[in-house]
Formats: C-alpha cells, sequence, structure tokens
DNA sequence: GTTCTCCTGTACTGCGAGTCCAGTTGACAT
DNA sequence: ATGTCAACTGGACTCGCAGTACAGGAGAAC
C-alpha cells in the first residue's frame, strides 16, 4: 500500500514515537523534521505549533484506539451473542492484540498529555476527557446489558467498572513502560477479565 | 511543628506541587525559586540540576508511599489475623485515606517520570523500576498468604496480581486527572477490592 | 502563464537550563 | 577577634529550542 504517507502523516507518525518514547517536551522539532526530512518551516507550515501537533496526536491516537474497540468488541459480539461471553472473548482478543505488538503499547498519549498537561491548551485537554467519557459510556452500556442477564455478584458501580477498562490499560502501560516488560499490559487485562468473570458468573455461597 | 522546613525540603514541596500540576518540563526552576523565595544560585546550591531534582522528588514520594503502604496494610492486619479479611480491609483504608485527599490525589511522580523519560538518567529510571518492583513483591506475598488458606476461584498469576494494586492506582489516577473528578481513584481501589474479594471467597458453582 | 499548495532558507526574538565565579552573611569554634 | 564553613546572592555568559517573519522556489492544475 501507501509506500508515501503525505508529510503531516509522516511527521505525526514520527512524533507519536518519540514523544511515547521520550516525552512530548524532550522532543524537539528540530529532531522531528530532521527524521521526516523536511525543513522547520516545513513544519509550521502543517502545524501552527506545538500544540497544534499535540492536539493532531490525540485525535489520532483516540482514533485509533476507538477503532480498535469497535474491531475487538464487534468481532467477539459475533462470535458469540452473549454479552457476557462476548465481552470476555473481546477482553481476551485485546490482551492478545497488545501482547502482539511489536515492542509492546508504546504508550498512551493519553496519559502522556495528562502528565504535561500546562504545555497543552483547553482544547487538548478537553478532547483528553471526552475520549475516557466516550470509553466509560462504551463499556458502562456493556456492562449493563451484562447485568441486566446475570446479576453481579456484588453490588457495583456500572460507572467504576466501565472507568476500570480505560484505567486497568493507562495502569498498566505505565507499569509496563517503567519495567521494560512486554507482557504487562496484556497480563492485567486478563486480570480485568477474571474479575469480569467472576463478578457475573452464575455461583452459589459455599455456606448458607 | 515544623514553623520552617529547611530550604531543600521547601524546594521540593514547591516542586512537587508543580510538577504534578503542570509537568516536570513545564515547570521552570525560575518560577520555583520565586516561590520558595529563594534565588536562581540558591536552587543550584542544593541540587546540580533538574535531574537531582527529580531523582529527590522521586525518592521522597516513593518513600511516602511506602509509608502510606505499611500504615494502611500494618493497621488492616492489627485489626483483623485473617489475611484475606486484612488486605479487604486494607484496601479499603486506602481507598478511604485517597478519598480523603482534600484535593484528591496530586498525581503519581512515577507516572510523570514515566512518561517523560529522556529527561531523567538511568539512575532515576532505575529507582522507578526498583519501587514498582517492591510494590509487586511487597502485594505479592500478601496474596500469597490468602491464596494458601483460600485457594482463588480462578487460576491466577500472582505477579500480575501485585502489580494490579500500583497499576489500577496509576490507572486511576491518570483518569482522575483527565477527568477532573475526586471519587475516581478510590472508586477504582474498591473495584479492585471487589475483585480481591470474589478471587478468594468461597464459593461453589451453581449448577453440578 | 497564473495561481495554489507545499514547501526551503535565513534571520531574528525570547525563554529557560546550566555554568562560572566573586562576594556576602550568620553561626559556631578556638 | 579571628577564622572558617555552609548557605546562600548577583551578574554575566553560553546554548538549545520554540516561535515569528518573510522572501522565494518547484511542481501540478486550470
Amino acid at each position: 500500500m501507501s509506500g508515501k504517507p503525505d508529510t503531516k502523516t509522516h511527521i505525526l507518525n514520527v512524533a507519536e514515537k518519540a514523544v511515547l518514547e521520550k516525552g512530548f517536551e524532550a522532543t524537539s522539532i528540530e529532531e522531528i523534521v530532521a527524521a521526516v526530512g523536511i525543513s522547520r518551516s516545513g513544519f509550521f507550515y502543517h502545524f501552527k505549533d506545538k500544540n497544534a501537533l499535540a492536539r493532531a496526536m490525540l485525535e489520532r491516537y483516540i482514533d485509533a484506539e476507538n477503532a480498535l474497540f469497535d474491531d475487538v468488541f464487534g468481532r467477539a459480539r459475533e462470535l458469540n451473542d452473549d454479552p457476557l461471553h462476548a465481552m470476555l472473548i473481546g477482553l481476551k482478543l485485546l490482551a492478545e492484540v497488545l501482547a502482539d505488538l511489536p515492542n509492546g503499547h508504546p504508550g498512551c498519549v493519553i496519559a502522556a498529555a495528562a502528565y504535561q498537561d500546562r504545555l497543552f491548551d483547553r482544547g487538548v485537554r478537553e478532547l483528553n476527557r471526552e475520549a475516557i467519557l466516550a470509553w466509560r459510556a462504551r463499556f458502562r452500556a456493556m456492562f449493563e446489558e451484562i447485568a441486566e442477564r446475570y446479576p453481579p455478584a456484588e453490588p457495583v458501580d456500572l460507572d467504576a467498572l466501565g472507568d476500570m477498562v480505560s484505567g486497568v490499560a493507562e495502569g498498566a502501560i505505565v507499569l509496563q513502560k517503567v519495567l521494560g516488560e512486554r507482557e504487562t499490559l496484556a497480563a492485567q487485562i486478563l486480570q480485568l477479565r477474571t474479575y469480569v468473570k467472576l463478578l457475573f458468573s452464575p455461583r452459589a455461597p459455599v455456606s448458607a
């Protein structure tokens, strides 16, 4: 396919890689344009400033994550129409996909932005917020459907449960980055899967 | 007590607050010394460079977290000698402590460092790594003791379960920062508590 | 052959990190 | 009283990077 991505996409590719490796501030425009093979002026032609770059990166990242979730949980639902089983399959697929990434998940642009807050304008922060809320809503809806059919073993706040998917992933990415391990993210997703399984699987207490 | 912390501590206090609000790079030495009321030269008298500041902040943060865990899980164990119940009490206490922080948890220096990697030298990264591994070991040991007495309902990787405590906390802090909510961190810790409860509580399948 | 998009090149401002170093101030020691 | 040491101040400097300004070029599209 694309032997040549357009320059703007090329910049985003290079920038994303560098930012996830080193942090946003630590990535200079100088090195980005060197890697892309354009001039500094060329960069500023495409992006007003670094803030615009951050915004574009975030938008792209959020879209990609949404597409990944659509794909994984869509496929899972096709495999099994039961909402609980679909969720469990989806989480397993997700863990597999994340484990198969060549160098482990590179990190989350959302968290990167969260920890370098002041660099970004309100728009960027708002974008970030909306993405997290959308994921909460997405997973909450899925858990609601499950909870209707399978009463949870413990009382549970479905918003918190929805947040847990993004939260566990974010946290695991941090751990993975710090530890330099490749398996951590998948392992944590599988822990979450076990939780969901236990929470919604039919069972009876051992004692009356 | 301390009407006057010494200057070095004062710098660390001011810097930690600023860094967690804005990110490390976005915090200038200029504004730190202005807030502390010393000169730039005064700053460099105490810290060789910003890296030294980061290292000192990390060390302090890790020590404080360890002290918090010692306190919370120590108290929990005093309240109940059963390892599972102590863990459940400890997680509840932890959620309460974190929820009671005035402005929510300010963020995690570990994650902040993880996402601004290149700024720091190997020593800082190693420090970070050791802290995460120490927490893994700490919680793993607690879960091992629990698993001996209460066979887990699902096969579980105890390292991953140990990591989950720091991981869920890290992830929740990110969510909380992005969402601007105060309850997220406590809610996520309570989700983890529910997972632990379900995983280790005695039960029997509903059908033969 | 004009116009538009996508650049290049140069030259500039301004900020913040980090260095160097000379000098000050107050406490404490002898 | 004298010396000395830790904890600073102040000023001057270098360097790297973000961002601005603007003039101009190369190629496709009409």
